[in-house]
DNA sequence: GTCTATACACCGATAGAC
DNA sequence: GTCTATCGGTGTATAGAC
C-alpha cells in the first residue's frame, strides 16, 4: 500500500471514530503496518497523521468542489458541477465532515488555524462565484454560508438518522437555493 | 452540587469533547467528585452517566423547543417561539448538539435508537405545525427537515469558525424560511 | 522498512477504609 | 457518600533486532 492510500484510510478512521477515537490500533489496522512502523513514515505521531490527512483532504476538496467553482463556464454551470461533486466527497451523506470532526475535542486546539482557513477558502470562492452571478457581496457572502450550513446540516442529520435519502434531496436542490429569487 | 446540577456539568463535557474524549477524570472534576464516588451514583459507569445526560438533555429539549410548538397560538406564533427557544437551548452556538456528538464512533452503536427518535421526534412534531398552517404533509415534512438541517449545520459551522453571529442570523431567518411562498 | 518487546501514562472500574 | 489505593487494559511512543 502507497503512503497515499494510507493517508486515504486514515481519513475515514478519523471521519469515523474523531481524533481521540483515531487510536494508533486502528490507524495501524487500516494502513496493515504495526504501530511501530507508523512512526518510520510518521515520526511526530498521531497528530502527524492527522495532519497529513488534513492536507490530502484538503487537495481532494480542491480538485472537487473549489476548482470547478473556479472554472470558465456560466455561474449556474459551476455550481451545478460543485454541488455534484460535493455529493461524490462526502460519498453520498455516508462520509462526516473531516473538518467539523477537527473542530471537537483536544483536536480543536490543535487544528483551529487550518480547519478555519479551510471553511473561508470554501465560502469566498463560492462568494465570489454568487458575485458574478450578479449579487452584491454581502448577499453573495450569506447565500454562500447558507449553502455550507445546509451541506453541513445534512451530513449531521444523515449520520444520525443512518439514511442518506435527505443528502440527495439537498445536495440535488442546493443550484436552486443558490440563485433563486 | 445536586445530582442534576451534576448531569447539566456533565452535558457540557460530553457536548465539548465527545464520548470517547469525555474521560472519567474530566466528568470527575465537572462534578467535583473523585472518580470512585461517582460510581456511587452511576454503578454502570460511564454509559449509564452519558444516558442521564441524554434524558436530561431530551427534557430540556422537550420543554424548550417541543412544548412551545404544541401549544395554543397560532402556527406562526409558535414557530418563531420555538426558534427563541432554540437559541436559547444550544446557547447561541456556543455548545455543540449533543445528539450529533452522540451518533459518532463508539458512542454511535450505543445510542443509536434514542438519537434517531430525538429527531424523528423533533421532525414530526414541527412538520405537524406546519400542516395546521396549510401544507401537505410531504411539504410540511421536507419543510421540518430543511430547519432541523439549517440549525445542524450552523451550529457546525459556529463550532468550526468560532464566531456566533451566524448563528444569530439564521436563528432569526428561521420562522420566515418555514413559512414562506 | 517492518517487526517484537517494552516504557510509561491514563483509561474505566473496583475494593475497602472512614 | 466520599475517599485513597489499586486493578487490568489500552493509549501513545520508543528501543533495538532483523
Amino acid at each position: 500500500m502507497s503512503k497515499e492510500d494510507a493517508i486515504a484510510q486514515f481519513a475515514q478512521i478519523f471521519r469515523t471514530y474523531g481524533y481521540e477515537g483515531a487510536t494508533l490500533s486502528r490507524l495501524s489496522k487500516a494502513a496493515g503496518l504495526g504501530k511501530a512502523s507508523l512512526y518510520h513514515h510518521f515520526p511526530r505521531g498521531k497528530e502527524e497523521m492527522a495532519e497529513a490527512v488534513l492536507e490530502y483532504v484538503n487537495h481532494c476538496f480542491q480538485e472537487l468542489v473549489l476548482e470547478p467553482l473556479q472554472g470558465k463556464g456560466k455561474p449556474a454551470e459551476r455550481i451545478h458541477k460543485m454541488s455534484q461533486n460535493i455529493g461524490e466527497f462526502y460519498r453520498f451523506g455516508q462520509d462526516s465532515c473531516l473538518l467539523s470532526i477537527l473542530s471537537m475535542g483536544d483536536a480543536k486546539d490543535l487544528f483551529n488555524a487550518p480547519v478555519k482557513k479551510a471553511f473561508a477558502t470554501w465560502l469566498n470562492t463560492l462568494a465570489g462565484v454568487l458575485v458574478e452571478a450578479g449579487y452584491d457581496s454581502a448577499e453573495a457572502y450569506r447565500r454562500a454560508e447558507d449553502a455550507i450550513i445546509q451541506v453541513q446540516g445534512v451530513l449531521v442529520l444523515s449520520r444520525s438518522l443512518d439514511s442518506t435519502d435527505t443528502f440527495e434531496r439537498v445536495i440535488q436542490e442546493l443550484p436552486d437555493n443558490l440563485l433563486k429569487d
